[in-house]
DNA sequence: GCCATTCCTTGATAAACATCAAGTCGAGCG
DNA sequence: CGCTCGACTTGATGTTTATCAAGGAATGGC
């Protein structure tokens, strides 16, 4: 891989913490690849032989069966995905595609492997990023469970709001059908939200989201009592 | 704790691969303890002290907020639960109450999370328990988004029969409500979908089950392309 | 510039699901 | 035994969501 894109990598919560001489040896066997936009990368069912990391662009996981897809999480760079998978050498679980034109570092699952079993905060890291991604998910997973459109909706906007520093006015990023596909529901349906959600301190424009009304929007929402976890 | 459950304790996959020495300083710091049913044993949002393992009885964790609960994952013994949590230091996302009276180990995570430190092989352990939960928070949140209630049903069902040695006929643990809201749909609809399940191969009499026509039933149901993941 | 395409929105309709309200069944108990 | 209680079921109704269809707005190509 080229030198330019090391630091950034090397900053990562996952690779951070680990022995310098190991990470240099993982990395030496990884592929920085670019990849065009809308391009399958690894499909749910083949096994996972890479470690993926964005290191620029957009990445959509998602699971697809009979036609009906359903996005699952929108990678943002710089971070790695699919961790479960190629740590416990099984089968994708899920489909990844580029959204964007995108530079993806391949790390060969085998070598990862091998590093953790060397490189004790290695391997701290890892199980601590598996952790906080079964937390997102049980998140998400009762968020569906419990919640209704617009207040999935309002959640994420109010999470969004607060992780891009509690700024009140923000752009969304992305298509909305994919927002859509990611909240559990139909374009037709999260315009609808937004709709609903004029009434309780939200404005949009275009992909533009205001949120006027914090207060009210809490209450319509009813966010998760346990705050989200710090990144 | 007492002597009687170690071995059983010892053969968790957990625990199963670290050093006995590092096992008997953990396992001594701990305290097996007996809970009556319907007991809270720690709630959401509370920090996470101790890591559980279920060595007798039956738990639920579930998620509660504004009135409307639903459950999570159901725990059998002999296994470990709210790992995440224990492991990052983080606020318990789920509840967890008996629902039958449970013998119930209890690990200090402190105690955990140094032992890990030490000992390479249970951090393995921990980590790739922490990565079939991931994967199958992974299934259940696809499940939701794209199966309706009586796919889901269906799903369970041929999930639950594999699990225990494909048999076609067994019956249900625990109460219906209780499945019900595991599978996210209320009692009254589960009532239903047994129903629908009627015309696809499913027999239901009390909790007694009976998969008549295994391939009609998976046609139905649609399972995921990707096999689920051994134990 | 104009056209075609795509995304988004809006409305009408239908399906899925929840809620409300009985009623049945069986377990536990006096 | 008869009673009560709770879980489960079934039916009627209302809400939420998806689907279908059409129109508007923005974008890119020619």
């Amino acid at each position: 891989m080229r030198i330019g894109e090391k630091p950034e990598i090397a900053r990562l919560p996952l690779f951070r913490e680990m022995a310098e001489s190991q990470r240099d040896i993982v990395l030496a066997g990884s592929y920085l690849q670019v990849f065009p936009p809308q391009l399958t990368l690894f499909e749910a069912g083949q096994s996972a032989d890479f470690l993926h990391v964005l290191v620029d662009g957009l990445v959509e996981l998602f699971v697809g069966g009979n036609g009906r897809d359903t996005t699952m999480r929108i990678v943002e760079p710089v971070s790695s995905f699919i961790l479960a998978a190629a740590l416990t050498d099984m089968p994708y679980l899920m489909s990844a595609r580029t959204l964007a034109s995108s530079r993806i570092l391949l790390v060969p699952a085998s070598q990862l492997r091998r590093a953790i079993g060397k490189d004790s905060a290695l391997m701290q890291a890892a199980m601590h990023e598996l952790a906080l991604w079964s937390r997102d998910l049980v998140r998400a997973l009762t968020d569906m469970k419990v919640r209704q459109s617009a207040e999935r909706l309002g959640n994420y906007l109010l999470e969004y709001s607060s992780r891009s520093g509690n700024r009140e006015k923000f752009e969304l990023r992305g298509e909305k059908r994919l927002l859509a596909s990611l909240l559990g529901m139909t374009p037709e349906n999260l315009s609808r939200a937004f709709g609903t959600l004029k009434n309780h301190g939200v404005a949009l424009d275009g992909a533009q989201v205001t949120i006027e009304n914090l207060e009210r929007l809490r209450l319509f929402a009813r966010p998760d009592p346990v705050p989200s976890d710090p990144r």
